[in-house]
RNA sequence: GGAGGAUUCGCAUAGUGGCCUAGUGCGCACGCUUGGAAAGCGUGUUGGGUGCAAGCCCACGCGGGUUCGAAUCCCGCAUCCUCCGCCA
């Protein structure tokens, strides 16, 4: 949610981000309408509440049986209506929650207006190799997992259906290996390693902001009340809700592994090939709690440790920063980092970097103690290795002609000095 | 899964219907004292809502209920601890 005293104040601003997000203004309006409400039931509830306390210490300190009585009397009524307001208090206090619950966070007016396909490239780097000037045809990856024993989409699917994999082999050992040189990466720049939960319950799917719009797109477990949850972040950032955290402790900032479920509701008939888009996945995360002023910066560098990753990959990408239409609910800003996929002959998503400001945080209840109060922090994500999609990438731009694969120099301390990943004698 | 116990201010605790406007100790901050420190003494020390403000209201794990009045009584739930059973 966002600061409400800022939206009474200037809700203009409010009305203009929803429209860069091609979200509805009216919104702003309902929320202050219902707002209103709210603030006029209190004071009733309130002015009622305060004069039921003052008559039930007059009844303690009656002289007499007949003043007793009277005041008791009295005392019924006012109480009858202390309850009646309380429970328009109640009301009018949860229709303004499921407003405001449906309000995104505001836009950076740095994001451009629009939705989807409305976004900016920042800049390219690294060049898509020439396949055709090099002699051959590349494979794509599930050409490439099969040659390898590496990737078993057929038994996956008969297991577990469309969209599951089985990564066997050079596979499972390569994911092993990008997932400890991530952590390591993180580790190395300050990032405190975590193996968070992967089941949820609501309040953390909700404080995270996945269980408005995004909700089709989250596995529930009806029995328990459990969420899968899509990305570590949400365990993450549910990780400090309720606490106050000492400014000096700022930024904190966390690195996890996690397994990552999704629903791809939305998406069929999308990437249907392969494991591009896939059920389950495994992700390495990184996240941070700063203040809201330091946030843009942090922002960056989150951005940046992204860059040093896909360096070291050796892949090549573009950096593209979302439109507010396709950002979270959480999200103020986002930038994706897109590499190149040679069968696709396109930029796909492989990491992504929101700034969510104070909004999971509200959310949340999660504050900082500071030298002129108690105020809520700001979280940040950000995608370091998110694994099919990686694999992918990996496979497709390194592949050679005669199907083997070579493997970047910076990974192959974690494949034990391998250079190159050769086809198996019995391919999947 | 079963049986008991617990949940109060950062921590530890007191509190069994109106004297709780939640006390005390520790910790922390500031001051006095001191050559400096410790000790001692004093003062302060949860968060939220609402209001221009003074103030008022809310929160004793959470949600209901009883009552004129609930930290306190009743019901439900959650979490933690102990024991039993099962188990990677």
């Amino acid at each position: 949610m966002i600061d409400l005293r800022s939206l009474r104040e200037d809700p203009e601003t409010a009305r203009e981000a929803q429209r860069r997000r091609n979200a509805s203004p009216a919104l702003v309006d309902d929320i202050l309408a219902a707002d209103e409400s709210r603030r006029s039931a209190i004071a009733s509830f309130e002015r009622l509440r305060a004069e039921q306390k003052s008559l039930g210490k007059q009844v303690a300190a009656a002289s007499g049986p007949e003043e007793r009585q009277a005041l008791l009397d009295k005392t019924r009524e006012v109480a009858a209506q202390v309850k009646t307001f309380e429970a328009r208090q109640t009301a009018a206090e949860a229709e303004f929650s499921r407003l405001v619950a449906q309000l995104p966070n505001l836009a950076s007016l740095e994001a451009p207006a629009g939705g989807e396909d409305d976004f900016v490239v920042l800049e390219h780097i690294g060049t898509p190799r020439d396949f055709a000037a090099e002699g051959f045809e590349p494979l794509d990856h599930i050409e490439l997992g099969k040659r390898l024993g590496a990737i078993d989409i057929e038994r996956g699917a008969k297991v577990s259906g469309a969209r599951f994999y089985y990564l066997v082999g050079v596979g499972a050992e390569l994911e092993l290996a990008l997932v400890a040189m991530a952590m390591d990466q993180a580790r190395e720049d300050g990032f405190v390693p975590m193996l968070p939960p992967a089941l949820v319950k609501p309040r953390a799917m909700e404080g995270t902001g996945f269980l408005g719009q995004a909700a089709a797109d989250v596995f529930h477990l009806p029995d328990d009340d459990f969420y899968l949850v899509g990305t570590s972040e949400v365990a993450l950032a549910a990780y400090h809700a309720d606490e106050i955290l000492d400014a000096d402790s700022l930024p904190r900032r966390y690195v996890a592994f996690s397994p990552c479920y999704r629903r791809e509701a939305g998406s069929y008939g999308k990437d249907t090939r392969g494991i591009f888009r896939v059920h389950w996945f495994d992700k390495v995360e990184m996240f941070t709690y700063t203040t809201v002023e330091a946030s843009y910066d942090e922002h960056r560098r989150l951005l940046g440790w992204e860059k040093e990753w896909f360096a070291k990959l050796e892949l090549p990408y573009r950096v593209i920063d979302t439109a507010a239409g396709d950002l979270g609910l959480s999200a103020v800003r986002k930038f994706d980092c897109e590499a190149w996929i040679p069968t696709q002959g396109k930029y796909r998503e492989l990491t992504s970097t929101s700034n969510c400001t104070d909004f999971q945080a509200r959310r949340l209840n999660i504050r900082g103690r500071f030298a002129d109060g108690v105020r809520p922090v700001a979280t940040l994500n950000g995608t370091l290795m998110a694994s099919a999609r990686t694999i992918v990438a990996l496979l497709e731009n390194h592949q050679q002609a005669d199907g083997s694969v070579r493997v970047p120099k910076a990974l192959q301390p974690y494949l034990h000095g391998r250079s190159v990943l050769e086809p198996v004698d019995t391919p999947l």
